[in-house]
DNA sequence: GTCGACCTTGCCCCTAGGGCAGGGTGGAGC
DNA sequence: GCTCCACCCTGCCCTAGGGGCAAGGTCGAC
């Protein structure tokens, strides 16, 4: 019982961390040392802490925090520290994704030349006449939104068939960022026939999930065309700015929140078919 | 000339920043209002700025730090901003591609049966005798370790013509901490021959590069064997455990640094032949 | 005039420690 | 017994990139 006690230095060397370090995860109640001299503050460690503390310092290396370090290696068993750890590596991985993807788009938008970044899109205006849509609308961050739009269109053109059918083009509005990591509502829309139906539909079955129904008055749209390909986050952000910028051009500024327009089949487009246009609304003139 | 300016939170809306962040970037001089008014200290930022801004914003999902960016966004032209941001991003992948590593050796590890850890390595102990050693010293990161090692060896075995020949087998000693990111000093060694030839040629065609000539006393070794796929980080850490794991059950302490012994042609081995020796220097009773 | 929206600076907070100052402790050599 | 050096303690300030809040100044609209 009278096991070896390690000093501080000691045990950080062969635990390959720093003092400082084991200091402060004993503070955070992560490593406590096994014991601690009244009088003077020393720190003791039985040799058999190393195998928790080097743990520590590799999940470390991964950075992972240590309030979610403290989850890992506290977990009931082994197995249940094996699947925090996998849940954290796979948030991990889906960042890194995301990065990666922009990092290309960045490269591949510096490499080219900048003026001609925003001539490859074309951008016209297009009326569009009042029209009655049912909505849902919610939070979401960037990457749950592809999924989320194609379920809620999903879901409200089906529902458009008890609301006199679908009577126009779905799309979805951005009320407040476009399509960055911030929550901004997101609102999918699609126009129906009967406004009578669609708010009976709404009062009733299609309570239960943020749906709304409105009249949307007669706009214009300021708008450029995309294939599917370019419907992903970031390479969109370049078909906003190109909207934006023509808009700039005319002395135009938004009149609304801006949208994505999907006009075709997603299902059925290839990666190279139009199928959503983006679009600002713009004063009628 | 008399451009639009924007204040502060209208050009937020815009650039997708907020206005802290703007006012930080202001501070650092990365992105600087176009007027500030000297009586209110107002900022006020031309729309054409709001270009600059949204990449900065961009490189900032990437996690760039805020003086990287500085160079991308004032590179002299675009192409070689997208070269630094490059090779920011093969650092990020390098590093994501040895944690991916890390992360996957512990979900194994946690996932099995941690009593089996240590069980599936074999430590015994052997007597080495006194060597005349070349060596060849570098402070260098994990992951520039397993080139270092090949091209350090390789020279040094070279070398052994010139000094009666190489008379053991090599190995490299880690004389700070076992292969962390951290730099402790790495030794490379090949026994030789002829002491005499050794010094002549550390004094004469050696000497550009850290190399020395020592001769190590008879010690003996606690070793485990390692098959080639096991000699990288971080499973190279669980031999290198067992080992020590070993000497305490033993009540052995390490009289000296911790190597790894390279007994085989490493080009001739396939994955599953043991290559190398993990070992600490032990007393010789 | 007044209200609310917007702007300013300044301060404290977060993570995961690094670095240093000032002072206490412990063992080894003399 | 004395001294020296290595080691240890706490406490404070620092990092990057902001978030959040408080106290107070400004601006345009009604």
């Amino acid at each position: 019982m009278d096991e070896e006690l390690l000093a501080i230095g000691a045990f950080a060397a062969r635990a390959r961390l720093s003092a400082k370090a084991l200091r402060l995860y004993d503070r955070l109640g992560l490593l406590a040392p096994a014991r601690v001299d009244g009088d003077t503050g020393y720190r003791f460690y039985r040799a058999d802490q190393v195998e928790r503390a080097r743990l520590v310092a590799l999940l470390r290396q991964l950075d992972m925090p240590l309030a979610r370090i403290a989850e890992v290696v506290d977990a009931d068993d082994a197995a249940a520290g094996a699947e925090r750890l996998a849940a954290y590596w796979a948030d991990v991985e889906a960042r890194h994704a995301r990065q990666r993807t922009l990092a290309e788009y960045l490269r591949g938008r510096l490499s080219g030349r900048s003026s001609e970044m925003y001539g490859t899109f074309t951008v016209e205006t297009v009326e569009v006449p009042a029209q009655v849509l049912i909505t849902e609308s919610r939070h979401l961050l960037a990457e749950e939104l592809p999924s989320w739009i194609g379920a809620a269109l999903g879901r409200l053109e089906a529902a458009a068939g008890e609301c006199g059918g679908v009577a126009g083009v779905p799309f979805v509005a951005y009320h407040a960022e476009v399509s960055t990591e911030s929550d901004g509502p997101a609102e999918a829309c699609v126009p129906v026939a009967d406004e009578a139906a669609a708010r009976a539909w709404a009062a009733g079955a299609g309570r239960a999930r943020g749906t709304t129904v409105r009249v949307e008055p007669a706009l214009r749209l300021a708008r450029t065309r995309i294939t599917k390909a370019q419907v992903a986050h970031p390479q969109i952000l370049a078909a906003f700015e190109a909207v934006e910028r023509w808009m700039e051009g005319r002395g135009l500024t938004p009149t609304g929140p801006c949208r994505e327009v999907y006009f075709a089949d997603w299902e059925a487009a290839g990666p190279q078919d139009p199928v959503c246009d983006v679009a600002f609304p713009v004063s009628l003139r």
